[in-house]
RNA sequence: GGGCAAGUGGCGGAAUUGGUAUACGCGCUAGUCUUAGGAACUAGUGCCGCAAGGCUUAAGAGUUCGAGUCUCUUCUUGCCCA
């Protein structure tokens, strides 16, 4: 057998790779395949080799197939762990995460990917963030950046604030520290001024799974309402109520407002509203928190009239569970309807009615139920609105509110205006300024970039740029006067929000983008990456695309994502030792028994569950090891085979194994095959009928992401010329076949496919094989032979033979033939192509 | 609690509009071979049964000539939202 020289060949090709390019001339139409650029952590891991091949596996295959390809490459370089690991290691960031990415590229460049490394890009670079800081005035001057204090997660280890998602049951996802609620003046992106076009916007996304964009359409969470006026009983003045369930206002027995709301001016001095505050800071700002934490008011001895019973008073508090930023920060409570109501109602002994039911005759005692009932069902209790569903109670009511003039219909979001601001240093600065005068403004673009100062220190606690003292003074260009900088710095997220824009000319010096460049190549056509970005990343960039645009009106693009895939995590099983303590899986082995053991001492060893791959739980395999054991066409073809893309893969040194072996016996084939001399040719027609339909099928397979089958197929073909070669094949045939094959095989496993096309000696090697469209419907077919719909035989038939015909062969088919003799009075079920059924 | 997705051999998983269930791979069993290798090759491998044959897609029911696929009920798991 002829053994191939992975290492020899692969560092050949990907030489080769390095200067090719994936263009196929002017005419051809564009292809933008991305895959979500990584985070310079040090090495790349087992996520990226199953999100770069999925990647490179596309961008081979419309290259294949004519089109003119962009598959670029850059890195998410600011962030956290840089400052971190600078703490840790006494290195700067800038060092830190330039050596990562070194390492990482040269890493990448092992698997074979089809990158063009001539457009790399890294968001830390000053080139990049110039552009940032640029983009960023541009929406400060239209009006999409705005300023405003805000309560924040904050991290009082990380001395910074936190997005709620990285709030892990009321704790900072890194410090674990107990996240505590901050009110701090803040820069935000006004995105919730397209809350609207980006939920409309998602149904124009027909290459989006729908799972991402039902999460997508429940985060901007749009829901119908009303706000209704309640005068207060011994004023003028009113409070504004926003409700989702106006329907149930005559369950409503208390109004609750947030303590941000002005009406809480009037208690500020007063000690038992101030402790009653601090309380209500000790929660998170998530809703989860929201929702968990126990429901607790401040009693205002203040009440309201009831918009529609007479001489009904409600009872005024300060709740914890009611925000200042949804609705209007006030909200009636109805007890039996609403979970946190009752709960609140129950707290402090308030009045439950029963307004909606669902069973007329037995009515229902909420203060002996634990949950609110909040289904469908016919109004009570309520007045004019007796005997109404929800829904019609709910447009009644906000009529008689629109004509009274003392309230309106409302629209709202759960949608938040989006923080960007970051107390940290490696981000990309803020280029605003504080003036004497108290005004904030833009530094002037001439300025730009604003860069880093490279002199740090992070020794001390918070943001090392607001310890930077020259660089944080400085001087406003026009007037000449003494300047504040902002010290903090933009979201990570913000940063990969226009990459993919960045990507289209990434040596453009005094724009961002070229325009033609980005109205040639965008949208991206195939963008993939991890389900954990399904919302904010993918939602963010979508901001970005439009209010850019607005921006820029020769922008033609709203959505940046035409197509777009998620993959599923790499996992392993997990293993501990008898202390509980984790263990790697190059420090186990097995017995002959098959029992687990630690190779240090042979103790036994507990395995746990298949579990993503992760540090903390030590189940990692090291993708460069894996390269350098089987070579990266094996790692290639392994991680594709096992699972859908979409769901999550086992990783196994079994599976690798195996990939190695059939690469391997591949590569034999070619040698055989080039040596065959068969001349006889009865079976040739056969076997190019079904490769052609075999190429038909996998083309298919591949467009819709169905990769792990595609590598089923492959295997298939394999053993239909290990078949063949004993037949009456020719070697013509067989060559023709093969290079077939190999070029089906570039996207997967490059190195090889090139290497055995070079051996076979083609000279066009970059075209994907045609399909005989013709030749598709002349292939034999078999047909299931039933009786009473069960299956007593299997024929193989000339395709779209007639019943007739059929019926013919049965009556001379031995299994069947004694059973239909009166099959005159049988009632006969016929699918052309593939069943027959007799039934009694 | 609500929404969505899923449940197929020892394992990962295939299966156009309802039309051959278990493709392909791993593992396992037996054998062959000797360049003793990370081998290769041959045969077998859903379950019960000596066999004919019967049973089988989480469980149960329904529609149909025919259901892994459609409908209903129940159970389990995963994800998202609360």
């Amino acid at each position: 057998m002829e053994r191939l020289n992975f290492q020899a060949i692969e560092k050949k090709w990907q030489l080769i790779f390095e200067k090719e390019k994936l263009y196929n001339g002017k005419d051809a139409k564009k292809f933008y395949c991305l895959e979500m650029f990584p985070y310079p952590s040090g090495k790349i891991h087992m996520g990226h080799v199953r999100n770069y091949t999925i990647g490179d596996v596309i961008a081979r295959f419309k290259y294949l197939n004519g089109f003119n390809v962009l598959h670029p490459m850059g890195w998410d370089a600011f962030g956290l762990p840089a400052e971190n690991a600078a703490r840790e290691n006494k290195l700067h960031p800038k060092i830190w995460t330039e050596k990562n990415i070194a390492e990482m590229k040269r890493q990448l460049k092992l698997m074979g990917l089809s990158i063009n490394w001539d457009l790399e890009v890294s968001t830390c670079d000053e080139n990049y963030y110039k552009h940032q800081q640029e983009i960023f005035i541009d929406f400060f001057n239209k009006g999409f950046v705005k300023k405003k204090e805000n309560y924040v997660n904050w991290d009082p280890v990380e001395q910074t604030v936190l997005a709620n998602e990285q709030v892990v049951n009321g704790k900072g996802w890194r410090s674990g520290a107990i996240v505590e609620r901050k009110k701090l003046s803040q820069w935000f992106f006004d995105i919730t001024k397209f809350s609207d076009e980006l939920l409309t916007g998602l149904e124009e996304l027909g290459g989006w799974p729908e799972k991402v964009k039902t999460m997508q359409k429940n985060w901007i969470g749009k829901s119908l309402g009303c706000e209704i006026k309640f005068k207060l009983s011994k004023s003028e003045d009113s409070l504004t109520v926003f409700t989702t369930r106006p329907d149930t206002i005559f369950g409503a027995s208390f109004i609750a407002v947030s303590v941000d709301h002005p009406i809480c001016k009037k208690f500020i001095k007063d000690k038992k509203f101030t402790n009653f505050k601090n309380e209500c800071l000790k929660v998170g700002t998530t809703e989860e928190a929201l929702a968990n934490a126990e429901k607790i008011g401040f009693d205002t001895n203040l009440f309201a009239c009831h918009p529609f019973i007479s001489n009904k008073k409600l009872p005024i508090y300060v709740a914890n569970f009611i925000l200042m930023d949804y609705g209007t920060g006030v909200i009636f409570g109805c007890p039996a309807h609403d979970q946190r109501d009752l709960d609140f109602a129950k707290k402090y002994n308030l009045e439950i009615t029963e307004v909606v039911t669902d069973d007329e005759k037995n009515k229902k005692d909420f203060s002996k139920l634990s949950d609110a009932y909040t289904g469908e069902g016919k109004l009570i209790n309520s007045d004019f609105l007796n005997g109404l569903n929800v829904d019609s109670a709910k447009k009644k009511i906000t009529d008689k509110v629109e004509k009274l003039k003392i309230g309106k219909k409302k629209i709202s979001y759960r949608l938040k205006d989006w923080g960007i601001s970051r107390q940290r240093y490696w981000g990309c600065p803020i280029p605003m300024i504080y003036l004497k005068d108290g005004s904030t403004v833009p530094v002037d673009k001439s300025e730009l970039p604003i860069k880093l100062p490279k002199d740090i220190s992070l020794s001390e606690r918070g943001n090392p740029l607001e310890h930077h003292k020259s660089w944080k003074n400085t001087v406003y260009k026009k007037t000449g006067e003494q300047a504040v900088r902002e010290t903090d710095t933009l979201d990570t997220f913000v940063d990969s929000s226009w990459y993919f824009l960045r990507f289209c000319s990434p040596q453009e010096k005094d724009k961002p983008f070229d325009i033609n460049k980005i109205n040639y190549w965008m949208p991206v056509d195939q963008y993939i990456g991890g389900i954990e970005h399904a919302i904010l990343h993918l939602l963010y960039s979508r901001f970005f695309m439009r209010a850019l645009k607005k921006t820029n009106n020769k922008i033609k693009d709203d959505e940046p994502f035409k197509g777009l895939f998620t993959q599923g995590m790499v996992c392993h099983e997990t293993y501990k030792d008898n202390k509980g303590k984790w263990l790697k899986p190059d420090e186990i082995e097995q017995d002959k028994k098959g029992n687990f053991l630690k190779i240090s001492d042979k103790s036994k060893v507990t395995v746990g569950p298949s579990e993503s791959m992760s540090k903390s739980k030590k189940n990692v395999i090291d993708p460069e090891n894996m390269i350098k054991s089987y070579g990266a066409d094996a790692v290639r073809w392994f991680i594709l085979s096992d699972s859908p893309p979409e769901k999550d893969v086992q990783w196994s040194n079994q599976g690798v194994n195996a990939a190695y072996k059939f690469l391997q016996k591949i590569y034999n084939l070619n040698h055989i095959i080039i040596e065959n001399k068969n001349e006889k040719n009865k079976d040739d027609r056969d076997f190019d009928l079904k490769m052609n339909s075999y190429i038909n099928k996998i083309t298919g397979l591949i467009n819709n992401f169905n990769l792990n089958v595609v590598v089923a197929n492959v295997y298939e073909i394999y053993n239909l010329f290990n078949n063949y070669l004993s037949k009456e094949i020719s070697n013509v045939c067989l060559k023709r076949n093969l290079v077939k094959l190999m070029k089906i095989l570039i996207p997967f496993t490059p190195h090889l496919a090139y290497e055995c096309l070079d051996m076979l000696g083609v000279k066009e090697k970059n075209k994907w094989p045609s399909i005989d469209a013709k030749l598709i419907g002349q292939e034999k077919v078999k047909i299931a032979v039933q009786l009473n719909g069960k299956t007593r035989d299997i024929m193989e038939i000339e395709k779209n033979m007639p019943e007739k015909e059929v019926l013919k062969l049965c009556d001379k088919n031995n299994k069947i033939k004694d059973k239909i003799k009166n099959k005159n009075k049988m009632k006969i079920i016929f699918v052309t192509n593939r069943i027959i059924n007799f039934v009694d």
